[in-house]
DNA sequence: GCGGATCAC
DNA sequence: TATGGTGATCCGC
């Protein structure tokens, strides 16, 4: 049904091209010849472009030909494994929000200025007023374009609460004066004040909800509305007031509106704004009830990072709503990579990053050009040769040089290629960049002789730039090269020669065949060896884009600050400040300041299910300690209560629906409900209680307030542990080395896992799957390379229809 | 590392 | 109506 559109477009291509050809050869009486050709002209090269384009979507559908048949191969036992590991992996993901903020932003600026961008300077100019405003707000506000960009302002709210009215008071402006937007301060033009027209600031605002219209509005946010005088606003303390500020006072400025979306973290940030363009502002309320019910029936499509293929290859599955996605997880664990899998989940849970990254190092730089068709040799040499010289002189601006050069070609029938070759040396020179394009262009050429290569683009790119950590590593060599004298160069030269090799092996690379704990246990080697040898926290790390990645950054540097036992250099991942030579306690109450009150809020309530009980109880205790150790206790904790406590309404549900048999729940949890353990504490709280009032104690304004307060009401008593007690055995062990508490817990972990293996009768193994007989053989051994049960052993996409699916051996 | 593909802006 | 340019990332190889 949903194809009739669609093969009526595609029919109607095929007709627009047959009969632009059929009309060249039958002729036309009558007919202006110059018109038709045209016309021909016109039909061909669009038919060329369709053509291109039907090609794709061919793919496109051979794609999720592909995956309906992999689908159809899928037995119910394997998708009700599927289903345990994709609930627990989600919790093993679980504390990745713990850093959630609230109060993120995201501010969409003027779209329409993309349509049109007539005078790229004004454009610019705009955006940077438009900037000035934001920067007011959260100075580390993050510009994703000219027009786009994301703000926390947490700390503002925070700030907020105490300012007096003055400093919310804005004056509207007519004309285009734009003098000053700073609060407070008179304007003498009575009769401009008179004339004034209020800005379109509210048009977002049902009628009912104006400031003087419900009653049930006034009650609750009172003083939250904006008071619109004679000739000023004055704006309230909420996060929505504040927004409305914000776009208040860039329209006043730019005489352009805005729309802005208020969320607890970037991805619905965005989704929220593009609610009420162009002109508007949605909010969604902090707690995770709000964020499930716009979540609910959210198309997926709107979600960035979903587009037009992703949209199609879901819907074959009967996905297009957020809902939708996430009852379909265990399905798309099977069909999909993990890191798309994960990109999936975090969407239909309605999670997203909660952390402004800061720009990152730029990984390409390139030029391309289109043109009308160019077939001649020498013609394409000499504009690769130009394109080159405008590369390097975009690379010289920014200093960089890097060793791979990639060249684009797309031909007249829009198929593209691309050829890449990377040199063992930088160059950044258009030389040195035209020598190796050259080389790459001209294989192209020989290829098709003796045909010409009929070109309708070119591009040219430069990547694997230097980065910082190669040229400090560089320089650190050189000078440790000349500093050291014989001596002692004959003593670390070894070592000094294995720890570079180590540093410039970045997890990635260094782990790409390895499952995707052996990968974590990688990294966290290395980033031990390096906060070892740095004797700090690297900002650098901690500035990426997942907080998942930075608590565990974090972690793995406060593990290894721990083991040296020192007073060290932290900087705090959360506000990112530099703590100074502090003790690991005292960075850890910072981050506490930090983190808790907004965070933890909003970690419980975005998690916490009514039903659910322990889980988020344990956090707190560990959460400095060990994230890899916490990922077992999240993921221990859901095998204990068999998805009973599960994530959200959308499994309880389906868990009522259907009660989980022991069948259904694996011998894994199976063996584990039984047991008990002292970390977690039981029952603590009542949660249905915890979320009533989390729930109305919290909202974004009051945020604030809690945070500085130090003790939460509403938080159930956390206890402490500090004796380390592993989650699966429940017995105390006697190391406070958390290496080796990690191995005990992976050992523990795999007992399970092994079993579990058995009584899938792994005994038939295809040989592909020496990885995995290895790993499990090794795992009895030694704990470093151990696979938590029901994840992937490998990191790599999961081929859909290959022998090698390691699912398909699991299960076989 | 390479090449194709997808996605965002 | 005709279909850009730049950069990033993922995935299979």
């Amino acid at each position: 049904m949903h194809s009739t559109k669609e093969k009526n477009d595609n029919n109607r291509d095929d007709l627009l091209l047959r009969m632009g050809l059929n009309d060249n050869k039958a002729g036309m009486e009558g007919l202006d010849k110059e018109k038709i050709n045209k016309i021909i002209m016109e039909a061909t090269r669009g038919s060329k472009f369709y053509g291109n384009e039907l090609k794709k979507e061919k793919q496109v559908n051979q794609r999720i030909e592909n995956m309906m048949q992999q689908k159809a191969q899928i037995t119910s036992q394997q998708l009700r494994k599927a289903q345990l590991q994709s609930t627990s992996n989600y919790y093993a993901r679980r504390f990745g929000v713990r850093a959630a903020m609230p109060g993120f932003i995201a501010k969409r600026l003027c779209p329409q200025l993309t349509i049109v961008p007539p005078n790229f300077d004004k454009y610019q100019a705009v955006s940077r007023e438009v900037k000035e405003i934001l920067a007011d707000y959260d100075p580390n506000f993050m510009a994703m374009s000219l027009d786009e960009a994301y703000l926390n302002i947490t700390k503002h709210l925070q700030e907020r609460q105490n300012w007096p009215e003055d400093k919310r008071k804005y004056f509207i402006k007519t004309g285009n004066s734009l003098e000053n937007d700073k609060p407070g301060e008179e304007v003498n033009k009575v009769s401009e004040q008179e004339r004034s027209i209020p800005p379109l600031l509210f048009n977002d605002i049902p009628p009912d909800l104006h400031p003087q219209g419900n009653p049930f509005q006034a009650n609750s946010e009172e003083q939250n509305n904006p008071q619109i005088l004679q000739n000023a606003i004055v704006f309230g303390t909420s996060a929505e007031e504040a927004v409305k500020e914000i776009r208040f006072r860039i329209e006043q400025k730019t005489t352009l509106t805005a729309s802005a979306g208020i969320a607890p973290n970037t991805m619905l940030a965005k989704v929220c704004s593009d609610k009420n363009k162009p002109n508007g502002q949605y909010q969604i309320l902090p707690n995770r009830e709000a964020v499930m019910d716009f979540i609910k029936d959210l198309p997926i499509r709107k979600v960035s990072g979903i587009g037009k293929v992703t949209e199609k290859m879901l819907k074959a599955l009967g996905i297009i709503t957020c809902t939708e996605l996430y009852q379909q997880r265990a399905l798309l664990s099977l069909l999909f990579s993990e890191t798309s899998w994960h990109h999936f989940l975090h969407i239909s849970l309605g999670l997203g990053s909660t952390l402004l990254a800061r720009d990152g190092d730029r990984k390409s730089m390139s030029v391309e050009r289109t043109f009308s068709e160019m077939s001649k040799a020498e013609e394409q040499y000499s504009l690769c040769q130009e394109l080159c010289s405008e590369l390097a002189q975009d690379l010289q601006k920014e200093g960089l040089k890097g060793r791979t050069v990639t060249i684009k070609l797309k031909n007249v029938n829009f198929e593209v290629k691309t050829r890449a070759s990377t040199v063992s040396s930088v160059v950044s020179t258009a030389e040195e960049i035209f020598a190796i394009a050259k080389d790459l262009l001209r294989t192209e050429i020989d290829a098709d002789f003796p045909h010409p290569l009929r070109l309708r683009l070119m591009g040219v790119r430069l990547s694997s730039f230097s980065n910082e950590e190669d040229k400090k590593q560089q320089q650190r060599s050189i000078i440790g090269f000349l500093q050291a004298g014989n001596q002692a160069l004959s003593a670390t030269g070894h070592m000094l020669e294995k720890t570079d090799k180590d540093q410039f092996l970045k997890p990635l690379e260094m782990s790409q065949k390895k499952s995707f704990f052996d990968k974590k246990r990688s990294e966290r080697k290395w980033t031990q060896q390096d906060t070892f040898k740095c004797e700090a926290v690297d900002t650098q790390s901690l500035q990426t884009s997942d907080s998942f990645q930075v608590l565990k950054k974090m972690n793995e540097n406060l593990e290894t600050s721990e083991n040296s036992n020192k007073s060290q250099i932290f900087t705090c991942p959360i506000c990112f400040r530099e703590q100074g030579s502090i003790s690991l306690e005292a960075f850890n109450k910072h981050v506490d300041a930090c983190l808790d009150g907004p965070s933890i809020n909003e970690d419980r309530k975005m998690f916490s299910c009514s039903h659910a009980s322990s889980t988020e109880v344990n956090r707190k205790e560990n959460v400095h300690h060990s994230f890899s150790l916490h990922e077992k206790q999240d993921y221990e904790t859901h095998q204990k209560h068999s998805g009973i406590n599960s994530v959200d309404c959308a499994e309880l549900v389906e868990t009522k629906g259907n009660p989980p048999k022991a069948e259904s729940v694996g011998a894994l949890s199976d063996k584990h409900s039984k047991e008990e353990c002292a970390v977690f504490p039981r029952e603590s709280f009542n949660t249905e209680q915890h979320y009533q009032n989390s729930f109305s104690t919290v909202s974004l304004e009051d945020m604030g307030s809690s945070q500085q307060e130090s003790p939460q009401p509403y938080l159930p008593e956390v206890i402490i542990t500090h004796a380390l007690v592993c989650p699966i055995c429940n017995l105390e062990q006697k190391t406070s080395d958390l290496t080796l508490f990690n191995m005990h817990v992976d050992i523990c972990l795999n007992k399970g896992m092994i079993q579990e293996l058995r009584k899938d009768s792994l005994a038939n193994q295809p040989t592909k799957s020496t990885k995995s007989t290895d790993t499990s053989g090794q795992v009895q051994k030694t704990a470093t390379k151990t696979k938590r049960p029901g994840m992937y052993s490998s990191s790599k996409k999961v081929k859909p229809n290959s022998p090698r699916h390691t699912l398909d051996i699991f299960f076989k």
